[in-house]
DNA sequence: CTGTTAGCGCTTTCAT
DNA sequence: ATGAAAGCGCTAACAG
């Protein structure tokens, strides 16, 4: 394998020459850099990142810190990775992977000291974050995919659950829909603070509120049976609703089930819709269901972009942190139902 | 951050000393090792990775390279992953990621030579694929997860879709089918050499012979659509078909229509059976599908441990490189319905 | 514009 | 059993 040395004594210059040349920090007569580079192309040489991180202090790498066994990982946990991996090659920087149990301090600490990464970008956190606190401590850069209770001065990117939900709800309005259930995660999940429960919940409060319309919210275990139960107390209470929105795609076959048992039909008597989830899901549901996408891939890289942002020094862009879904009509949601069809009652 | 040097200070020995103490790479009296040990918990001192493998060689890091933008990529492909992400600390190394366009041997070498990595894990190689021939030639570690058409000497892992298809077929047979069909991938996909494709087809030729029943094979694009209009040209064809095995999960949505569309029920009617899909997504089908779930974490395991024990000089384990899928029973399967039901034909 | 040189933090001969 | 010192391949002062 050559080395810095093999290109200089083939292209008759300095050892710190090539390596000017190669970094462009500091002028070069153009004829020397033609050398230069022809000797590199010749011997096909390529940097040996190990010695240029150990005498630059910057590895050019990035860590991805993503939690294992935390929420079933979907679809869209691959994308962000994927979004991750790709922007950093992109930008020439690598990415390692750190599956890590979130919340432990100590054994982030422990991967940061070896002086590998540069940086790291987090997923997952939660409202308050031991990470992040710790992060903050001992200023190590980083960036965030989701977000914190107290958010100031961090580098994060998170969907925007208002933008969201509100998306959601005017389309199922837009179609006549004026009596709307939610159907959340787990009320334990939302009591834990989780992010997407917390603020879809506002989201869906104040959107019903501000449009006039009759709101209902639920909360759902991540299971066909959980789906099939809410669905069936959420109608034995109010019979007038017309359409779901639900964040968990996991209760949708119980739901779908639960409808087709009492004989009714998507979209003709009731419409679903599925918040945050990928449109590959979304279609394996008959009909193919209307989805928000997430928009996982661009949250990947814009994760890595902000903490690249931060090790070039540059300012970090704090504008356009959130990034909205992206509505992918699938067919089950559809004009409100003539409610003669069903008794009805007052909300 | 302290250092070696700084280690050394404290416990008054040698750096060196230190260096040997940690690696264990050469006696050390007990008495000055623990001064060491003490001295390195007291400084909260970490070996610094780069200068590590600089210095040894060996960067302890490994890449997995995964194929962006080929077929769309599943919750299977996450759990390779996390699999080889997870083995890869435990053994003490670190994963990195690389988004890479298959079959591109000159981005790999470019990789290579900036001697990052100790080793790479290869995904979704093709039966000839040039990065294998090219790690070959430079005789750089290498794993696979997957198979190519010549694969002696090489250290891979890989479902075994015989196995796989057997245990498929077998669970149908037990519940009295005699006439089944199988649904591959799109015909393209098989002349292409894809491994999947190509032996699942082979297995089941085989298996239906065995066992003297009839078989039917099906060529399907992944889309509702083609699952749809399969299910249809099949049945027009092949009336007397009581059991369907499908590769392809993303057909089943389309199938499930055709089959209600003709007021059948599954599994009284017909029995389904997904190949090689998680049980994730086939608990989004109503009734959850039958499946025989990859065992994909293990694969990506399994891809890190062969490489690193090439990388340890220890020989490659190299008898039981094929995993078999689990079967995860779904509901989806049933007795075999009573042909009187349907009209009959001859196959 | 180019060369010389002192490290970066560690491993590993070679001594003792 | 321990130390001294020569690198690993590169960057970045410091000198011209």
């Amino acid at each position: 394998m050559p080395t810095m040395h093999d290109v200089a004594r083939r292209a008759n210059v300095s050892l710190s020459t090539v390596s000017y040349a190669i970094n462009g920090t500091r002028p070069i007569s153009e004829e020397t850099r033609q050398r230069i580079f022809a000797a590199m192309e010749e011997l096909g040489y390529r940097p040996h990142a190990l010695a240029r991180g150990l005498a630059s202090k910057r590895s050019r790498i990035l860590a991805l810190l993503f939690p294992t066994s935390e929420r079933g990982m979907g679809t869209t946990d691959l994308e962000f990775i994927i979004g991750a991996a790709d922007m950093a090659r992109e930008l020439g920087y690598h990415l390692v992977l750190w599956t890590s149990d979130i919340n432990d301090a100590v054994e982030l600490r422990q991967l940061i000291q070896q002086g590998l990464v540069d940086g790291v970008v987090l997923m997952e956190v939660h409202l308050n974050d031991r990470r992040v606190a710790y992060l903050r401590e001992i200023e190590f850069p980083f960036s965030i995919i989701g977000r914190c209770a107290d958010n100031t001065g961090l580098a994060y990117t998170d969907i925007d659950f208002e933008q969201t939900m509100r998306d959601a709800v005017l389309h199922l309005v837009e179609l006549g829909h004026t009596d709307i259930a939610f159907v959340n995660y787990a009320r334990e999940v939302l009591d834990a603070g989780y992010g997407p429960s917390v603020r879809t919940a506002e989201a869906f409060e104040r959107i019903v509120q501000e449009l006039g319309i009759r709101g209902v919210t639920r909360f759902c275990h991540p299971t066909a049976q959980a789906g099939y139960t809410t669905f069936n107390t959420l109608f034995a209470e109010y019979p007038n609703i017309t359409a779901i929105a639900a964040m968990n795609e996991r209760s949708f076959p119980g739901m779908l089930q639960a409808i087709a048992d009492r004989g009714w039909c998507v979209p003709e008597d009731i419409s679903l819709i599925s918040l945050v989830s990928s449109p590959d899901v979304a279609e394996m549901s008959m009909p193919p269901l209307t989805t928000l996408a997430p928009p996982s891939t661009e949250l990947g890289k814009l994760g890595v972009e902000l903490l690249v942002q931060q090790l070039d020094g540059r300012p970090v862009s704090t504008q356009q942190p959130l990034l909205p879904c992206r509505l992918v009509l699938g067919g089950s949601t559809g004009p409100r139902r003539h409610l003669t069809a069903h008794p009805q009652h007052d909300a």
